[in-house]
DNA sequence: CTGACTTTGTGCCGACACTAAACAAAATAC
DNA sequence: GTATTTTGTTTAGTGTCGGCACAAAGTCAG
């Protein structure tokens, strides 16, 4: 017969995340006959979204008739992303495969009014539309804050000046509305946590490609966030409010946090406690986490300062020894400043994390630097694919 | 047309959960038409599985024609199931809809030899299916300890003077080779945490129907175990190990565990806690957990068993807490002695776990006793049923 | 260079699971 | 008793996928 509706879906996902270069390794994935595959293979190039390279295949070494390349389409649809943080937002077009295709940043304070930020991100976003003269079959939204499901709503955006409960997804459908984005519906249009969406990005196109179990831990601005990738999804709790990891208690003698108790992950291993560690007053010339990478990075022969990441990335082990012990991953990545932390001295948070887990086979766990630029963005878009790539003809026929 | 087999396992799995009562409920879980559904029902039949019975349906108040109601198959077949614990094994032949039909018990020591034990169990079923003449179409173990996977492995089975390490799965299997089980395969015959499979039994047929995110957590005879069930499926984790909860620290002055450690759920809230907070001395006669659970039910009254009840609560409040952080569950099961503790005073518990949750929504969850006897059994059997509600016709061709 | 072999892509046919639509059955409502 | 509602069944038809044969495009051996 001519397509294959069933395995569209499947099929899309395995071009968009790279593991299906050809119609070979597409048939042994999807475990259907090659006649499937490629009238799978077929179907998504008329749809416009990949494309086929069928040229003499400049050779691959083993024998048989060289396969054709699959690529994800170069001239495609895309999805709008966005990305809230302390010091701006970030607006991205991007395609399939996680392709960055444009892109737009807005700097300076973030006002309290949420709605204002949004407009003006969406608005950056419409005008990077207008200029590439894309189509765009979704929109995605990164915020520091854990989000509330199923309405969407920002529980604790600290370093944004927002107020707690803020709508975020409502207002960024609003906002989309009003920017004259065309097909804005309640299924386009999706909002996450920043940690979250890192973790979506790094499993599909970075550091976390295959694993199946993923744990992300990373720092932000201020405060630490973690998330978890289960079987490809992204798991977030029934409400939204899994992973908020940042209260794990890693020193009981520390500092006080905003929670209530004493010596908190969030208050013991961020870019500021890192900073106090070493002995630095914080400026406010440029963030707190670039203002500690910076550090990290070019005074690390400095005693203090070693001894400063040292403590932090003990502290740090501590942390996902626990989430090791509870939730056995099979891989680990970090980001933000726990990023640099890991390429700082790699052995010393593996042989604490090895240390305080339970039992040494969930100890060995590989842990990673995060291995994408953008990554939140990209997992923003990502969730804006995910109704694509559950099914391309529901979305493509609107 | 006449059957519908891509629908035949979800079909078997609504039926075998009481998820579905009638061909008309089939009709919507599925989202199939009621042809489809009807088919898939008489095939379901006419396999043994299920029963129709469509005799005048003694009314239901709604108006137009009764449905006619699906049952499980009264004499069809059945899996055995088998559980170790530290004062001997119970086998049962279970049923779809996790009925047990059949059950033979064995008390006294567990010898140190795991190879042994199994034997005796397997061979008391073996008897059940000789006795009841059923089929049998797989088999389940749960044992007190984490299971590594994807081998089996015992790897903590501390009450049991076991050898860590020990290969249950593969003596396991053995046992029922030798009691000459007809069938056995490395697709038949599988191995589980006592806690995991209750929370596999509780989300299927017990306090944990309905529920997305489910955690459970329960004292065993010693320690404190604990489980999640995402979506339906067990999660436990990459290598088997997760949820492994006796280890987080609730207590930062308190007793020393063997884990190094001060002050875990496993020393803090278990039976010998309990009995110890109480100030009673643990007998030798029965198990520690029937003590603890004796002495919570008879001298509630008593001013220092009350107090040690609302310690053990605090502190086990304590651990529910950090878990909800971590997971956001949507239901929690407590069982063994922290079932008891939470029908003592669930005002105490509910009030500790949401005070100490971070986000007021996800303090609120539902804690509940878990409400099925066997359950861990039942477990057990549900991993022998899974590849029976994957495909029945694979299973039963054989 | 030629022929054997290996692997990949495609066209054709049939199997079959499922939908759609009409009809039949069994209850309640008026 | 008749209309209405809901459920179950029969029929025909549709679309997806597997099986198979064949063609295409390379490597390997001589």
């Amino acid at each position: 017969m001519e397509r294959g509706r069933g395995a569209l879906g499947p099929a899309l996902e395995l071009v968009h995340t790279g593991r299906a270069p050809t119609r070979a390794v597409l048939t042994s994935e999807l475990g259907v006959t090659r006649a499937t595959a490629g009238a799978v293979a077929a179907e998504l190039e008329a749809l416009g979204l990949i494309t086929v390279d069928s040229r003499p295949t400049a050779s691959a070494g083993s024998q048989g008739r060289p396969s054709h390349r699959l690529f994800v389409a170069e001239r495609g649809p895309v999805v709008l992303a966005a990305q809230i943080h302390a010091d701006g937002f970030r607006v991205a077009l991007v395609a399939l495969g996680g392709r960055i295709v444009a892109t737009s940043t807005g700097c300076g304070t973030i006002p309290a009014d949420p709605a204002h930020v949004l407009a003006d991100a969406v608005g950056a976003g419409a005008e990077l539309l207008r200029e590439t003269g894309r189509r765009c079959l979704g929109a995605g939204l990164a915020v520091p804050s854990a989000v509330a499901e199923p309405d969407g709503e920002a529980l604790n955006p600290l370093h944004l000046a927002w107020p707690a409960g803020a709508p975020v997804r409502a207002l960024f459908l609003r906002a989309l509305t009003d920017a004259g984005i065309p097909g804005v519906t309640d299924a386009i249009g999706f909002t996450g946590n920043d940690v979250n969406l890192m973790a979506l990005a790094e499993h599909r196109h970075g550091a976390g490609r295959g694993a199946r179990d993923l744990l992300c831990v990373a720092s932000g601005h201020r405060g630490v966030g973690g998330a978890l990738v289960l079987d490809g999804r992204l798991h977030s709790g029934s409400s939204g409010l899994a992973l908020e990891v940042g209260h794990l208690t890693v020193n009981p003698e520390g500092a006080p946090c905003h929670c209530g108790s004493r010596g908190c992950l969030d208050v013991e291993a961020d870019p500021l406690a890192f900073l106090g560690a070493a002995g630095r007053e914080p400026g406010p010339e440029v963030s707190l986490l670039q203002q500690a990478a910076d550090l990290l990075r070019d005074e690390y022969a400095d005693p203090g300062v070693r001894a400063a990441a040292d403590l932090l990335i003990d502290r740090l082990g501590l942390g996902i020894a626990g989430l090791v012990n509870i939730l056995n991953p099979d891989r680990i990545i970090l980001g933000g400043l726990h990023r640099d932390l890991l390429k700082a001295d790699p052995e010393r948070l593996r042989a604490v994390v090895a240390d305080r887990s339970l039992w040494g086979r969930s100890g060995g766990v590989p842990i990673l630097p995060c291995g994408l630029d953008h990554n939140s963005l990209v997992g923003a878009a990502e969730l804006a694919w995910q109704p694509v790539l559950d099914d391309p003809l529901v979305v493509l026929d609107r």
